[in-house]
DNA sequence: CTGTTAGCGCATTCAG
DNA sequence: CTGAATGCGCTAACAG
């Protein structure tokens, strides 16, 4: 079923059934309704493909993260996907995973499908082999990064103040007569290098003591990392952490050592997830304002391709949550 | 740059172009070369719409859940995206919520832009006035619906044996010597009165005493409820719960209220999400299986759409996990 | 207000 | 092994 037995049904040219279909142009009443009739007569639907053949565009982004069970990728990728969805786009979804030749992959099929935009979650995207086709793409759709930054024409960041969340934590804690901190984090990423500037920047401020650990991802990392420190003796009264899973494997591992938590040590998380409120004590973290990111995303893209001029680069953010373990 | 004015470059007409674009027909090698060699000087790209224009396929499958910020559904997706990249499809991501107005507008979507299969992710689509959409939409393409059931010519069912997951925890918790059950849960949906009957039957089975109670999802209305509960001064020496983090919540009260898990009361949560390892004590869980149950999605997608008979239904499952809350 | 016509970029016959 | 011709379903001038 297409426009032309659309149009033959209803004695009109294939011009007329556009144009009722897409309510531009003008229609006199009578057709309209004779038209309409006959597309509820067949429940007709029409083809986007072969829309998006002349308009050259399917409304259609790319969304791209690391992995998509991630919360904050969930997060952000929802608010992005219910923007976009009010704007009527749909969104084509992309977990590339940390290979450079699988995220090379992903990119070429988006270009194959003529996505209107990319959006690029998490700084994963700095790998240098990412650069050049970046750069390509760029020439021809809006390129969003969030957390991230390439400076190409026609690529745009969405930065979350990392830096400055993590000095407000160390300020926090520090007013709360914290004097020797520890930071863990796992991932050298943009935001990753950021969170730690921020740290490092706020205890040299303070002039505080200070260890940081470079740990793998996950929960047991993080637990085994903090118990090994504390078997070596090591005294902290602060753990600040650059995810909350990793400021759960550490609480458990103070809890389990009946070291009290907040009272002789503070722990921090990152990211306001769902997570924080599962452990006991809940724990205190930095928002990272997941929604307001994939929604700034979509409406500086909106801007875009509608062809506003459009600042770079939007910085949003910094805000602690203060519950019980800090 | 289409495939014309590659064509013209490498004084070839365009068949031969498209015939080294995909592989087939025979093509002199000499003359694969210097096609090979002007695709390559433009970074030439195919157009997934022109291609899908004429195939009537854009190699692409709506995945639809409520909201993918739940942790099973963003699990199940995840694996349903990987195993559909692997056969060359991509995944257009649907969060529809609650709304059945929403659900339907993206059905509509999906079938505008002729994806080759929609993938249903929970029961949530049990919604009656989505019978008739659906039966429609499967009579064009493949409907494959994860905890649920159409019945339908061309739609399939994948599901978890979710009665079963709870008559083995309360198997288990019996042999623990467990007298007294609760059971709270949070959704009338197809799962959901699976897990309500597999409780009610096995409780029934070792003739139990038990409480069931329905409870709006969330941390905090399932904390509130149990202290209630406590409050009222119910007696339960075994908690079973629909979701990790009903079971969390409870368990934050119970401990609150100094009643220690599992040596007064065993806990249990459903899905074995991450979540259940970030409380203290650990949750035991039935794993939800959420990979096996997307892979197998995917499975059965291939299998018909490569024309083969396949049954409309299977079953998954069921198996739980022992931490320390039970 | 309505119809005619010309592509959009590709896969796919059918000839040669 | 290669090329010419056709059509997929629609939008967008343009003409009437």
């Amino acid at each position: 079923m297409n426009i032309y037995d659309i149009a033959r049904e209803a004695n009109v040219s294939i011009a007329t059934v556009s144009r009722v279909l897409n309510g531009n142009g003008s229609v006199r009443d009578i057709t309209r309704q004779r038209v309409e009739q006959v597309l509820n007569k067949y429940h007709y639907v029409p083809s986007a493909i072969a829309r998006g053949m002349v308009t050259n565009s399917m409304k259609t982004i790319g969304v791209v993260s690391i992995d998509i069970r991630n919360l904050y990728y969930a997060n952000v990728s929802y608010s992005i996907e219910q923007a976009l969805r009010v704007l009527g786009f749909s969104t084509i979804l992309c977990n590339t995973g940390y290979d450079t030749e699988q995220k090379l992959s992903y990119l070429k099929m988006l270009t194959e499908k003529k996505v209107d935009s990319i959006i690029l979650i998490g700084s994963i995207f700095k790998d240098p082999k990412l650069n050049k086709p970046i750069k390509e793409i760029s020439k021809s759709i809006p390129i969003i990064i969030i957390n991230g930054y390439y400076g190409y024409p026609n690529t745009y960041s969405i930065q979350y103040e990392d830096a400055e969340a993590l000095e407000k934590s160390v300020d926090y804690l520090v007013s709360r007569g914290r004097k020797k901190f520890l930071y863990l984090y796992d991932a050298d990423t943009f935001s990753g290098n950021q969170k730690l500037l921020g740290f490092k920047n706020s205890v040299k401020k303070h002039d505080l003591k200070f260890d940081i650990r470079f740990i793998p991802p996950g929960i047991d990392h993080a637990y085994r990392e903090m118990c090994e420190l504390i078997n070596q003796g090591s005294f902290f009264d602060a753990v600040l952490t650059s995810e909350d899973i990793t400021a759960i494997g550490a609480l458990q591992c103070l809890l389990e050592k009946n070291i009290r938590v907040p009272e002789e040590v503070s722990v921090m998380g990152y990211n306001n997830s769902i997570l924080s409120l599962c452990c006991t004590p809940r724990l205190s973290t930095v928002d990272s304002l997941s929604e307001e990111m994939g929604k700034t995303a979509v409406s500086v893209l909106c801007r875009i391709l509608s062809g506003e001029k459009v600042e770079a680069s939007v910085k949003i953010g910094a805000k602690i949550v203060l519950r019980q373990s800090a």
